[in-house]
DNA sequence: TGCCAGGCCCTCTTTAGGGCCTT
């Protein structure tokens, strides 16, 4: 797969439209299959940390304190990712505060999120969960440290992402995993992805029948 | 004091409701 970027925020709450702002966010750049690059940092939204934030991440109101100004954070993350395709997991949440973020700066986001809640939703139908840690244990997959931390959280959607894209070639036989593949897979219904599986269904660019 | 978002997905559905997932 070409270049994408993994991203996770940390934040005060769930909606920006609410007034909520991050207080965290990483970026992970994946190539060839493998992390080649990574971006981390705080960030002060001026904005309290509320106690059940704190105790779900560990970000306390004092940690950002000293932290560099939002917009300065999300200047740099936006330069770090450039054009490359971003992922999250429950990229609706993450792509919310990327946009809202971005248009305090009168920056907008050029590319496409993909989810790789959605796309394991699809590859993966008997998963126990889809919560991120949840499908890195039951995947065996290294799980990162601490988690609800918004680097090791992206390190952890970056490897569901590279095992997603090991499932699509490997039990899908797919022949090539591309961002615009994984776009296109998020928003298929279940059961035209489980008809190419046995080589039934309409033609999908990168994938062909397992019959 | 009580409540708070929103998109996806399933089902005892589609003129709806509720759980999941993110912080």
């Amino acid at each position: 797969m070409d270049a994408v970027a993994v991203i996770d925020f940390e934040t005060t709450g769930l909606s920006p439209l609410r007034g909520d702002r991050p207080t965290e966010i990483a970026a992970v750049l994946v190539a060839d299959g493998r992390i080649v690059d990574r971006y981390q940092s705080l960030m002060n939204a001026g904005l309290p940390v509320p106690p059940f934030i704190e105790r779900l991440t560990g970000i306390s109101t004092a940690m950002l304190r000293h932290a560099p100004p939002v917009e300065h954070v999300m200047a740099e993350v936006a330069d770090f990712v450039g054009t490359v395709p971003l992922v999250a997991h429950n990229a609706v949440f993450d792509s919310r505060f990327w946009d809202a973020e971005l248009s305090r700066l009168g920056r907008q986001r050029g590319q496409s999120f993909v989810c790789t809640m959605l796309v394991a939703r699809r590859v993966l139908p008997r998963a126990p969960s889809y919560k991120l840690g949840a499908l890195v244990a039951s995947l065996g997959l290294p799980a990162a440290e601490p988690a609800h931390r918004a680097l090791a959280d992206a390190e952890m959607a970056s490897r569901l992402m590279l095992r997603l894209e090991r499932e699509l070639m490997e039990r899908f036989q797919c022949v090539s995993v591309t961002h615009a593949l994984l776009a296109r897979i998020q928003r298929m219904p279940k059961s035209q992805l489980h008809a190419h599986l046995v080589g039934q269904g309409p033609e999908v660019s990168g994938l062909r029948g397992s019959s």
